[in-house]
DNA sequence: AAGGAAATCGCATGTTCGTGGTATTTTTCA
DNA sequence: TGAAAAATACCACGAACATGCGATTTCCTT
């Protein structure tokens, strides 16, 4: 269950990690003054913030920016997430930079702004996150929507037949040659030809190859 | 490049695809009164939809309501997007069953929407999808950030050096010892005590197997 | 200054792989 | 029913791999 501050006598706390001291301090003024939100310590290097974590009561939302001087915002993340996961972390950054999206995302961003926002959008979001939503500017969530098709993408049809497909299954397991026989109850040669055969179709000529090439391609399905 | 239809002269054109006809036709007033937007066509099931696209212009968005008896949603996305990958697809949902939130969004929908989002949402979504955006519900996009997060979290650390990890790169993409060494300017036996102690460290035994539990426990960070 | 971890290089041996062949038996489908 | 495709099986040889050992150098930390 998400749990929401909202009937809580206490007002959600929020911590601002930035290091433009201007903008910070007005961030700070403008979550301050809007009623249930407090902005108990603001920091402008993630180190102070981290170091803050073993004193200072646990914040509900941190808002992060990304492109800080020392530690980088998205190594921040695993550890502040580490103190507790209930802690929800709101990326702010100047540029929607493809790599730092993704990275700060997989590290377990709950959402993900550009400063360029309004204030007020930006109250808007922290209370999204506590309601359990993830704001995403638009054309960030965009992105992640790419991201997420072309990771599930097949692109390439290679013929192979089922009986090539299995063995390909077992090889990227990690089987050798022998061991796939022995499982498939067939002679290592036919095995032997079978792999001969995958490799003219995906031209490749390693083991090692094939492997990378059914992981980058999603050439068959994970069953777990 | 995007291509927006904002600057264009003729009106953005709205496929629905809603076997409830109510809603269907109040939709379809609400976008026909729209400035810019007109609904062309609308159908009660994914097969007319599709029959229409041999003889009808493409749409530039299509509604398509995921529970649709006949053929579901989420097949007929590849199909819709087959035609042309610039028709943005806009998935209508009476709830957010986490299954057909992937589902779609791997097939390549542009957005997600409950049905009971007001219509005004609606009409707002299509602008969005139209500016290179993602509507995404906002609960839905907590979900695919939580997929996210989960598919990339990094579980184990191996503790291997910097150097094993660079060699561990060039391994899984496909290299033989000797192609490391003379890509890193070392000799083969050094590649090879590196490899060594990798495959201590992962506990494994062979290339293969490697290469395997590198892309599964995302060992390496792709650099595209 | 000392200790340790990391990186470097070397050798030897048995195993597995990659690839060139050829050939027989199903299975499939027009 | 008859040809094509797929699956099965075999051999041989050089290349690449896995793994046992030992050794020196470089760099970091205390």
């Amino acid at each position: 269950m998400i749990k929401t501050n909202d009937k809580d006598n206490f007002p959600v706390n929020i911590w601002l990690v930035e290091d433009n001291s201007s903008y910070r301090k007005s961030l700070a003024s403008v979550i301050n003054s809007t009623p249930g939100m407090i902005s108990s310590n603001t920091f402008s290097t993630c180190e102070r913030a981290l170091k803050a974590m073993e004193t200072e009561p646990f914040p509900d939302v941190i808002l992060l920016d990304i492109g800080l001087p020392g530690m980088s915002g998205i190594k921040a993340i695993q550890k502040f997430k580490s103190y507790s996961y209930d802690i929800h972390i709101v990326i702010l950054t100047i540029y929607d930079d493809n790599d730092s999206v993704f990275n700060a995302l997989c590290e377990g961003a709950s959402g993900y702004l550009l400063k360029d926002s309004t204030q007020d959008k930006i109250v808007d979001s922290i209370k999204e996150v506590l309601a359990g939503g993830a704001p995403l500017n638009m054309h960030i969530a965009q992105k992640v929507l790419q991201l997420f098709a072309k990771l599930n993408s097949k692109k390439v049809d290679y013929e192979l037949t089922e009986r090539e497909k299995e063995i390909l299954q077992h090889l990227v397991s990690g089987l050798t040659k022998q061991q796939i026989a022995d499982k498939l109850f067939l002679s290592f040669h036919t095995v032997n030809t079978h792999i001969k055969n995958i490799y003219k179709k995906l031209q490749v000529t390693t083991k090692a190859a094939v492997i990378s090439k059914a992981y980058k391609e999603n050439l068959f399905r994970p069953k777990e």
